[in-house]
DNA sequence: CATAGTTGAGCAAACGTATGCACACAGTAG
DNA sequence: CTACTGTGTGCATACGTTTGCTCAACTATG
C-alpha cells in the first residue's frame, strides 16, 4: 500500500504500467484497459481522462501481459532459408507489409528447418510466441511442417509445397511454368536443352521438372538435368561444366533467376554470346532479371500475390482454425527478354578464353 | 480442484504447461521450472523424472509467461528500411545468426522509421517486446533513435550513425572510404568526376561525401554531386542524366554498389564502354559486385564484422545497460576490378543508341 | 415516492512462469 | 537422544493484461 506514495511523476523513463495510468487518471486499472481498448461501456469523459493520463506518462501496453492473458501473441513467424537469396527479401517485404497492416508483428526465422537434427530449435517454435507460421522452406523429405501442424500451430506453406499434407498452401503453378519454359525453347527451335535446377527436394524444382519433362517428351535425358543450390555460384559452376563438356546444349533452363544469372555470367566468361551461342531461361522474374546487363528471359511468378495471399491465409487460419484447407496455385507467364533466341547452326566459336 | 481428474494424457496436442508436467512427474510446478532450467538445488533423480515427463508430454515453456516474469523477452528487434536492397539481407543474415546463437530471438521491423509522422508504430517498439533494438535506418534528420534510447530501450546504431547521440554505434570508416574512392580515380588520371549518392540524410552518404571532398580538393563541384535513393533504379536514372548531359564525367563515384550497378547498366545501355568511356566505382562490395557481368571496382566494407559486432554490442548493452558507450568504426579497403581504368583522351564514341 | 432499468466503473480472477522463503527430512555432532 | 546443519521440495506471490461479474448511482417509469 505504500507504493502509492512513491509513484509520482518521475518514474516515466523505464516502465509505465496500466496501474500507473490508473492512479494518474484516478480510475481503476481495469478502466484504463477498457478505455484504451475502446470499450463502449466507458464514458467519453473517463476515456478522455485516461487517454490524457496515458499520453502524459507515455504508457504503452506490455505485450507479454497481453499475450499471456489473450493467449495469442499477434505475431506470425516467417521461416526463410536464405535471405541472401534475392527472391526471399522480396517475398518477405510483401508478407511483412500485409501482416503489419493486419496488426500482426513479424518474427524472422532464418533456418535450415529441413534438417531433422535441429529439433531443439524447432521446439522453440511451439512456445506460443507465434500465432502461426509462414513456411517458405518446406522440403519434400522433411516432416517438419507436418510436425508443427500436428502440434496445433497454424501453418501456411508458401512458395514451396509438400503433397499429402492437410496444410494451407500458396504457390505458383510450377508445372505450367516448366512447360512454358520448354515450349518457348522448342518454338525457338532448340532440341538440345539442359537444365540447371535447385535442390531435388524442393517442390519448386520438382514440379518445374515435371512440367519440363511433360513438354519435352523425352528430349531431355536425365543426365542433362543438374541439381545444385538456388544460388548464383551454383548456376555459374554448373553452366560452366555444361559448356565445357562434350556436347554443350544450345539452351539451358535454370531453376530460378539467380541460377540463370549465374549461368549467364559463366557463359559470358567463356566467351559465349547470348543468345546466339546459348539461350538461357530462368524462373521467377525478380527485379534483377530486367536489369540491362541481363535482360533475362524468364517465366514470371507473381511473387507479390503469393506473399499477400500467404499472409492472408495464415491470418484466416489463425482466426478460424477450422476453416477449410486451401491450396492456391497462381498462374505464371513467360516474360521474353534477350537471353533466349533461335539456336545458331554454325559451330560454336567459344570458348574463346580458357 | 476437479481439473486433476481431467488432465490425463490425451491433452497433448494443444498447450501443455508446466503444471501438467508437474502432475505427470508428481512434483510441484516450481520443481518443474527449476529442474528444466538446470537449478542445482534439484536432485538428479527428480530432474530426470521431470525431464522425462516433459518429453513425454511434449512440453515447451511458454514464452510470454517467462517474459512477463523475467521482465525480459530475449528478443532483439532489427530495424531495416528496405530489405529489397541486397545489402540488408546480407547484414541481417549475419546479425540473425549471431543473435540466435546467443539465445535471442530476432524480430524484423521493416520500417520507414525516419518519418516522424508514424509515432504510433514507434510506440509499439516500447511495449517490452524487445530487450533492445539494432537500428540500421538512422537518418541525420530524425530523432527517433534518440527518442527510443531516452525511453530506456537499449539501441545500437548499425551501418548508419547519428552524431552527438550517446548511443552505441557500429559503422565503417566512411570518410576513409570516400577518400579511397577519389584517390583511386585520381591516380588513374581522372579529373572530371561526378558522384551519384544516396539520400543526403544518411550518414553513409554524408561521410563518404566528406571524404570525397577532402581528397578531391575542389575538383568536384556541388552540381556534380547527385542524390537519389540507394537503388538500382536511381543509379540508372542519374547516370543516364549525367552521360546525356552537357559534359559527361570520365568517372562516377556511386553511393553504393547497387547504385553503381544501376549506373553500369545505364552506361552500357547508352553504348558506353566501361571503363574506357566511363569509370564507375561503388561502395560495400556486396557479393553481386564480383559477378562476372559487373566485376565492379568498389570500396569494400566489412559487412560481416559490422553485423556481428552490432549483435554483440546490443547484447552487451542489454545485459549491462551501464557499460560505456562504444563507437566502432571499421576500416575499408579498395577492391579493384574492371569498372575503373584510366580515362581515354578520344572523343566519346557514344551514345551509340538513343 | 418506490421500483425497474440503464449506465459506468471497480473487484478479482485468470493467463504461465520464475523465485524468495519456509519447511521437512536426513545425517552428523554434541 | 537432542540439536544442528545441509539438502531438496513445496507454497505462495508477482510479472501486466483482459474480462466476467458485481454493484453503485442515476434516470425514467408506474
Amino acid at each position: 500500500m505504500s507504493e502509492q506514495a512513491i509513484s509520482t511523476q518521475e518514474e516515466r523513463s523505464s516502465r509505465v504500467v496500466s496501474r500507473d495510468v490508473a492512479l494518474e487518471a484516478e480510475v481503476s486499472q481495469s478502466t484504463v484497459s477498457r478505455a484504451l481498448r475502446g470499450d463502449p461501456s466507458i464514458s467519453e469523459a473517463t476515456r478522455d481522462r485516461v487517454e490524457q493520463a496515458a499520453a502524459r506518462l507515455g504508457y504503452v501496453p506490455n505485450r507479454a501481459g497481453r499475450t499471456l492473458r489473450e493467449r495469442r501473441s499477434r505475431t506470425v513467424g516467417v521461416v526463410v532459408q536464405d535471405i541472401g537469396n534475392a527472391f526471399y527479401p522480396l517475398l518477405l517485404a510483401d508478407i511483412h507489409r500485409e501482416l503489419v497492416t493486419a496488426g500482426y508483428a513479424v518474427a524472422l526465422i532464418v533456418d535450415p528447418l529441413h534438417r531433422r537434427a535441429d529439433m531443439s530449435r524447432m521446439r522453440s517454435l511451439l512456445d506460443a510466441s507465434f500465432d502461426g507460421l509462414i513456411v517458405t522452406t518446406a522440403t519434400l523429405d522433411s516432416d517438419t511442417s507436418a510436425f508443427l501442424h500436428r502440434r496445433g500451430l497454424p501453418v501456411v506453406l508458401s512458395v514451396r509445397s509438400v503433397p499429402g499434407l492437410d496444410v494451407d498452401i500458396v504457390e505458383s503453378d510450377n508445372i505450367a511454368a516448366g512447360q512454358e519454359a520448354v515450349r518457348h525453347l522448342l518454338e525457338l527451335g532448340h532440341r538440345d536443352i539442359a537444365a540447371i535446377m535447385g535442390p531435388e527436394v524442393t517442390s519448386t524444382t520438382y514440379d518445374r521438372l515435371v512440367g519440363i519433362h511433360e513438354s519435352a517428351s523425352g528430349l531431355i535425358p536425365p543426365d542433362r538435368v543438374l541439381h545444385g543450390a538456388y544460388s548464383h555460384e551454383s548456376g555459374h559452376a554448373l553452366c560452366r561444366r555444361l559448356l565445357l563438356g562434350d556436347r554443350p546444349p544450345t539452351a539451358i533452363i535454370a531453376g530460378n533467376d539467380i541460377i540463370a544469372i549465374g549461368a549467364v555470367d559463366a557463359a559470358r566468361q567463356l566467351g559465349a554470346t547470348i543468345p546466339d551461342d546459348i539461350s538461357i531461361i530462368g524462373f521467377d522474374d525478380i527485379p534483377m532479371a530486367s536489369w540491362h546487363s541481363f535482360r533475362l528471359t524468364t517465366v514470371r511468378q507473381d511473387t507479390t500475390a503469393i506473399a499477400v495471399q500467404s499472409a492472408r491465409r495464415i491470418i484466416e487460419r489463425i482466426e478460424d482454425p477450422t476453416c477449410p484447407i486451401s491450396h492456391d496455385r497462381y498462374p505464371v507467364s513467360l516474360t521474353m527478354r534477350s537471353t533466349t533466341g533461335p539456336p545458331n547452326g554454325r559451330a560454336n566459336s567459344w570458348p574463346k578464353t580458357d
